[in-house]
DNA sequence: ACATCAATTGTGAAATTGCACATAATATAG
DNA sequence: CTATATTATGTGCAATTTCACAATTGATGT
C-alpha cells in the first residue's frame, strides 16, 4: 500500500510525463531526482493504477438489430455493438464499455447489484467508472470457482465492483458447484450463505454472462465438477448453455440432469425475479446458448455485438 | 471529426500501446502498417482524446479543518484538501479533482448547472468525468471576458461541461462587464440574455471561483474594464474579492461603487437563491477574498486546501 | 564490529520513439 | 491535361526510454 506522500509523488511524476509531456530527464531535473528514478516511478504509477489509460472506443450501436432482437424475444432493452475492425480481444473490451455505460445509467445511491462470473462480466465491471452514485452495494450471486483466471471469479468481481462504486461487498463463501444436490442444499442452508442469497434475490440489477457448454473450454470440466462424459450427456439431453452456473436447453428450459441443483447461487427462477437482469455475451459460437438464454425469460437487457445477434436472429 | 473506422483504429492502436504495452514496431507488424504511421496514430489518439490519461491524485481531506470551517461560516459542506508536496500547479489540479468528485455525486438526470469563469472552475470542470447522469444542462451564469487564457472564459467552460455531461449548453452572449450600469441594464433586457439569466437563476448547482482584486493580475484591469486607479478606489472602499464578477467587502457586503451593476450575470442575491453554490478557491493570498465570500452567505459548499483554510480561520 | 541479505540507486548500452526532411499520392484550379 | 497545392507516407538519425547489471546503502543477526 502506498503512503500519502508516495502516492502524491507518483501522481505528480505521472502528470508531468503523461499530461504535460515532459521528458523523464526534464522531470528528473525539476524534482532533483535521477532519470532512472523517474522511469521507475512511472512504472510504479502504472502498476499501482495511479495513472490509468482510458480508451474511448467508438460505441455505435445497431438500432435495427436492437429492435429486431427486442421484438423477437420480448426484451426490455437490447444493446448491439456495431462491429469494429479490431480483433476479438478488443471486441470484448468494447462490449464491456457499452455494457458499463448502460449499467452506469441505472445506478443510483443505495442500490444493490449482484454479479456472477466470467470474462464478459469482468469486462463490464472493469469498464465501469466510479464516482457519481454512492454506496452501491454488490452481492455475489453464485459461489466461487477456481478458474484458470482467478480475477474472473464471482468473488473477485464482487470485490472489484463494490470497490469502484464505494459500496459494501457481500461474499457468498461457498464453492460454485457442490458434490451433490444434497450437499448444495446443506451449503445453501448455512446462515451466512442464506443471508447473502437472500440479499442477492433482492438486488435491483443482476449482471450475468452466458456460457456455452463447450467441452474444450468448460471450466466445469476443467475444474473437475463434471466429467467430459457427464457434460456430453447433458448436451445430448439438450443443454446448450448456462447463466450463473444454471444450465438450460435451446428452448429455455432448465436442465434436469441434477447439475443445476448442485450449484450454490441464484437459480433461474430467482434470477428472473430480479428487477433488471443484464446479460452480456459475445461470439457466434455462443449462438445456441444465447438463444436458449433469451428463451428462459430471465433476461431483461442483452448486450452483444452485431455478428452474434445476427446469428441468433437467423438461427430461428 | 473522426469517422467510425478512424476512431476504431485509433482506439485499437492506443489500446495496444498503452494497455498491452506493445512497441510501436510490434503494433505496426500486427496491423500491417509502418511504424511512423503508428506513431502518428498514437499522436492523433492523444490529441483527439481517444486515449485519456487519468491521474488518481491522493485526495485525502482534513476533517477537523472542514468541521471548523463549516461551523465558523455556517456552510453546508466544506472540502479541505490535505496538502501534497507538489507545486501549486498540481495543487489546483488536485483541488479540481476533489471538487469534481463532489459535484459528480450531486448530478442527476435533467439537472441544470450554471458556471462562471476562472482557473479553479476550469480545473473542476476538467476533472469531471462524463458518464452516469444524462442530459445535465449547463447555463453560462455570467457574460464573456477576453481572458489571457481563453479556455478559462465562462462560455468555454459552459461548452466543455455541457459536452462532457451530454447536455445542452446555454450561452450568455454578452460581455461580462458593460461600459456603464445603464448599458448593462440594456444588455440584460435583451430577450436572449434575459432568457439565459432566467435559466441560470433556476439552476440546481452553481459553480463559482473566488477572485481577489490583485491589481497586478486583475483581468478587469488587464481587459480595460477598470483602470488601476478605479480598482485602487474600490479596494480603499473595502472591496476584497469577487465571485461571478460581483465585488464584495471583507464583511460580505456587495461593493457599491457601481461596478457590480455593470456586470452582466447573476448578482449575489440571485446567486444566493441557487440551491447549491459551490465555490472553489486556493491560495493564501486569497485569504481576505475567501473570508468576504463566505460572509456574503452565498456559498453552500467551499472547496479549498488546508493552507488557505487555515489562513482563513486564523484571520478572524 | 562484521558478515549477510534485501532494497535502493546509478551506469551504460540496446531498444524504442520522436521528428525533420524527402518523396509519393491525391486533390484542385486553370 | 497540366500545374500547383495539399495531404499522406517513408527514411534516417537524434533523442529518449528501457533494462540488465553493478554499486551502494541500510537493516539485521551473530
Amino acid at each position: 500500500m502506498l503512503t500519502y506522500e508516495e502516492h502524491d509523488l507518483l501522481a505528480q511524476v505521472a502528470a508531468m510525463y503523461y499530461e504535460q509531456e515532459l521528458t523523464q530527464n526534464a522531470i528528473a531535473a525539476a524534482l532533483g531526482l535521477s532519470r532512472v528514478k523517474i522511469y521507475r516511478l512511472l512504472k510504479q504509477a502504472r502498476e499501482e493504477g495511479v495513472i490509468r489509460f482510458t480508451i474511448a472506443w467508438p460505441l455505435q450501436r445497431e438500432a435495427e438489430l436492437e429492435q429486431a432482437l427486442r421484438r423477437a424475444f420480448g426484451l426490455r432493452e437490447a444493446l448491439v455493438l456495431r462491429p469494429g475492425g479490431s480483433d476479438v480481444r478488443y471486441a470484448l473490451a468494447r462490449l464491456g464499455q457499452l455494457g458499463a455505460r448502460y449499467l452506469e445509467q441505472m445506478l443510483h445511491d443505495e442500490m444493490m447489484l449482484t454479479v456472477c462470473l466470467g470474462r464478459s462480466t469482468y469486462e463490464v465491471i472493469h469498464a465501469v467508472q466510479p464516482g457519481f452514485a454512492d454506496r452501491v452495494n454488490v452481492v455475489q450471486a453464485v459461489g466461487s470457482l477456481a478458474l484458470t483466471s482467478p480475477e474472473l471469479d464471482s468473488a473477485a468481481l464482487t470485490r472489484t465492483l463494490a470497490g469502484k462504486l464505494g459500496g459494501v461487498a457481500h461474499y457468498l463463501v461457498a464453492p460454485l458447484v457442490a458434490d451433490s444436490g444434497a450437499d448444495a442444499e446443506v451449503l445453501r442452508s448455512q446462515r451466512d450463505i442464506r443471508r447473502v442469497l437472500e440479499l442477492a434475490r433482492q438486488a435491483d440489477v443482476a449482471l450475468v454472462g452466458i456460457g456455452n457448454l463447450d467441452p474444450e473450454t468448460s471450466e466445469f470440466v476443467r475444474g473437475g465438477y463434471l466429467t467430459a462424459d457427464e457434460l456430453a450427456g447433458i448436451r445430448r439431453a439438450g443443454g446448450v448453455g448456462d447463466m450463473a452456473g444454471q444450465i438450460f436447453t435451446l428452448n429455455g428450459q432448465a436442465d434436469n440432469s441434477g447439475f443445476n441443483r448442485r450449484v450454490v447461487g441464484l437459480n433461474l427462477t430467482e434470477l428472473a425475479d430480479v428487477d433488471t437482469v443484464m446479460a452480456v455475451a459475445l461470439g457466434q459460437e455462443k449462438r445456441d446458448a444465447v438463444v436458449g438464454a433469451l428463451r428462459t425469460g430471465v433476461i431483461d437487457v442483452l448486450c452483444s455485438d452485431a455478428a452474434t445477434v445476427q446469428a441468433v436472429l437467423e438461427s430461428r
